[in-house]
DNA sequence: CGGTTGATTTAGACTTCGTCGAAGTTTATA
DNA sequence: TATAAACTTCGACGAAGTCTAAATCAACCG
């Protein structure tokens, strides 16, 4: 799969891929580099940042900007939207309703790829406020 | 204005509000502290952090993400997208097509706000590209 | 007007995310 | 096996943003 997208598979980037395609979450570079490192402890912070990148240009990844504190990562590549709860801080997934959730007008601009984010409160943290505030 | 959604209209939050209100880039918080300072020199990093984020829980500017390296505040609350060149960096408004742009499935979650970013290359930069790969 | 209180500003140290460069190691090629 | 190219590693570095403590300012009230 690597050898495909024009990258040397070395140990190190098979193991950043295979813990990205079976975690569910949406981890930050450090935390890729946390996990990776329980089965791989020589991998360097900079490989990890390097195999993101590269995984990321070859379109094996999605890089995120939800939150405005670190970049994180989604190798679920089906089109979905990201939300992030201002009190808990987690990234959810959730769904586009939008036949074309894609349809900007460009203006001349090369688009190639857009992402949709959305803030706000999540449900579990809505309970608990709920019974606070009331 | 300030008064009215709770603020004290401090001469630096002014300062910070004007400059942002007559610029039409989407400056990063370090630009709007160079910018402020050449009228208002004393004017610290800290206050300026903290003005846009009291400008920013106030709806007053837009806090983007578009960028990775750093968030960018937007005075221009009318809805729109933005597009980030992957060749000269730079950061455009573009229009949303469709009415309802933001409609995403919450999943029970309590959406504040949605933004919408593309990516790719500018107008400008296909034609020094296109140019040059030719 | 003068004093008190609470909010705001300031300066600078600090933390964290991410990048860079040089040297060593691995992989592919012949 | 020899060589070149790609990759990894480590540590230093840079930049974005936060925090703290002290000084200052704005509002309120007698």
């Amino acid at each position: 799969m690597l050898r495909e997208v024009g990258l040397v598979p070395t140990i190190q980037r098979l193991a950043v891929l295979e813990w990205l395609c079976k975690t569910e979450r949406h981890p930050t570079a450090d935390q890729v580099l946390t996990a990776v490192r329980k089965k791989f402890p020589s991998i360097s912070r900079a490989t990890v940042y390097n195999t993101l990148d590269a995984l990321t240009r070859a379109g094996m990844v999605l890089r995120l900007t939800v939150d405005p504190t670190a970049t994180r990562y989604d190798a679920d590549l089906k089109p979905h939207a990201h939300f992030r709860c201002r009190v808990c801080q987690k990234v959810y997934d959730i769904e586009l309703k939008a036949e074309k959730p894609i349809d900007v007008n460009a203006a001349g601009h090369l688009v190639e790829s857009v992402r949709t984010y959305a803030y706000g409160v999540c449900a579990s943290c809505r309970e608990k406020e709920g019974r606070i505030d009331a």
